[in-house]
DNA sequence: TTGAATGTATCTGGAAATTAGATAGCAAAA
DNA sequence: TTTTGCTATCTAATTTCCAGATACATTCAA
């Protein structure tokens, strides 16, 4: 019904050479293609746009004035093509991305080192937060990618799973003793506890077995902050049920035992999640796909100890952004 | 090599709709032909822009982005077509046309009149002046329409010759006599003559007799305007070359008498004419339009006497402004 | 949990558009 | 007059485009 691009890319070029043979040589195509695309095009505006001769085409006033209009028309279009091309190539912006307390430390450093070579135009937002908290944030819209652990169940989150843990009492010696055997999660919920705030992932799971044994789980501290929580489990003051990965600086120190909770076994999963409700751009995509990237070059090191990958199987699977044909 | 702008369009109406079906039922296109667009697209961009589930499509963040630049691109198309549209539609513009001292009388009045209903808005620039000026005044770019006998054989105007009539000796019948006869040029040219312009259309057919007989012409006066003319051939000064038609005003009150010449039969044709090198506009091809019917009108009509028609067969053709498709 | 509904991707045969090549006509130049 | 350079047009072959059918995933409701 209407004309073409290619048509105007024709046009303007038969201008400027001020002939069909002379354009149809430029642009590699045979005259009489030329010839019947500027006849259809002039049919389809109703107005005569070259003058022919055997000299050549002439623009008449409607063809210069055309002209004008094609070249605009043109340029919008390669304006077009580049402003989102200039994404794929050298993608930039705002990410704000949620890391969980536990895994910030070890992630952010080697995150920015990468991100600085492979999109220094990407600028980040940190912010550290419990897990359900990223996880909420996430849906909100408040940040745009999290790394937070057990996420695979919000259907308004989409996330790739990519190491397991197993959940430890994780204490002094003093209170949950110089062993390094397994406890049940009945009996690591004997010790007065410090958990990493009121809605911590695991709560749930404790309100369930504390309603089961009719007797009330002592919490002693809600810690919001990694430091808190170190603080308390140092001075023995509670215990508390995280990976050994997360106690690493403590158990390193010799400071803290780690007792693997058994029956059931409790475990937990790091995802890199972002909304499933909202597309993710090409800087969104590029740091979700560096971020995966160092998780998985610490734990395949066995830099992070005690923690499973996860074979990326038939994940549910974040937006993949395709390269060029 | 380029994205095309039907798939704009498509772009467009997929991005309104939300759904790749919904949009394939507004367009009337098969879903499948949606898809491939988009993905040829979006392949040719290397960008995402059609975040795809099963709810539907949303735009990513570059599609967002390419969706504005989409409109401004199919607005700017939009633009350009009605701008050379409206001059199809209702062309307007000054057109300057010259028109030659003996049909000028007769065709003005009926030109404008044609005019103001045909297309209002083209405005007239009129000049009278002897044929010669007006075939340099079209070649010179002075005007762009020219009016006026034997304008044949120049190779920068293209024109169509719209009637045929015979140079006759016009004068006071004291001074050629009171017949209707024909007369040889010979004698035509042995009266006292009033010329129309030192470079008159018959100029150099007089010189040539005149070499030929080696006997100077006598030319009284030059008159290059209409009116001075009269009044040299009413009173008796001299007598002209000129056709019954150009002498009309004075023929029919009977003032002077029309004999026609002969040995050789002198004719001379009628041409509208235009540059061959400059293509004419719209309204310029409208106004040469009407000032052909307007004069063939007026022959058919027999209003003109001794005029005959000249049948329009392979004449070198004023450009043609075809319709749509 | 299953079935219906909705949505996109992909495959395929046929239709339509596009193109190159050949030819004709025309005008200017040699 | 012949040659040259240009555009229009015709034709056949190729390429592109599209509708329909199908596959597969997801959502919603029973």
């Amino acid at each position: 019904m209407d004309y073409d691009l290619r048509q105007l890319r024709y046009f303007v070029a038969i201008s400027e050479a001020g002939s069909l043979s002379k354009a149809a040589v430029e642009l590699s195509v045979a005259q009489s293609a030329l010839s019947h695309h500027m006849g259809q095009m002039e049919g389809r505006l109703g107005v005569t746009l070259l003058a022919r001769s055997s000299k050549g085409v002439r623009l008449t006033e409607n063809g210069r004035r055309f002209l004008d209009h094609a070249r605009a028309i043109l340029a919008a279009v390669d304006a077009a093509t580049n402003d989102v091309r200039d994404d794929a190539r050298e993608p930039g912006g705002l990410v704000r991305i949620g890391i969980t307390l536990t895994v910030a430390p070890a992630l952010i450093g080697p995150l920015m080192a990468r991100l600085a070579v492979v999109a220094p135009r990407v600028s980040l937002r940190v912010e550290e937060r419990v897990s359900p908290h990223l996880v909420q944030a996430v849906t909100n819209g408040e940040i745009d990618i999290a790394v937070c652990f057990n996420a695979g169940d919000d259907r308004r989150i989409s996330g790739v799973a990519l190491f397991e843990e197993d959940i430890c009492l994780v204490g002094s010696t003093e209170l949950v003793g110089a062993t390094r055997a397994s406890v049940a999660l009945e009996e690591a919920l004997s010790y007065p506890l410090l958990l990493p705030g009121r809605d911590h992932v695991l709560r749930g799971m404790i309100d369930r077995v504390a309603l089961f044994r009719n007797h009330p789980i002592e919490v002693r501290h809600e810690c919001l902050s990694l430091h808190s929580l170190y603080c308390g489990l140092e001075q023995g003051i509670g215990a508390t049920l995280i990976s050994k990965f997360s106690a690493l600086p403590l158990w390193r120190q010799g400071k803290v035992v780690c007792r693997r909770v058994v029956e059931p076994n409790v475990t937990r999963r790091l995802f890199v999640a972002a909304s499933a409700e909202r597309p993710v751009t090409t800087a969104q995509s590029i740091v979700i796909e560096q971020a995966m990237a160092c998780i998985r070059a610490s734990v395949a090191s066995k830099e992070w100890p005690d923690t499973r990958m996860v074979v990326p199987e038939e994940q549910s699977g974040l937006e993949r952004v395709p390269g060029p044909d």
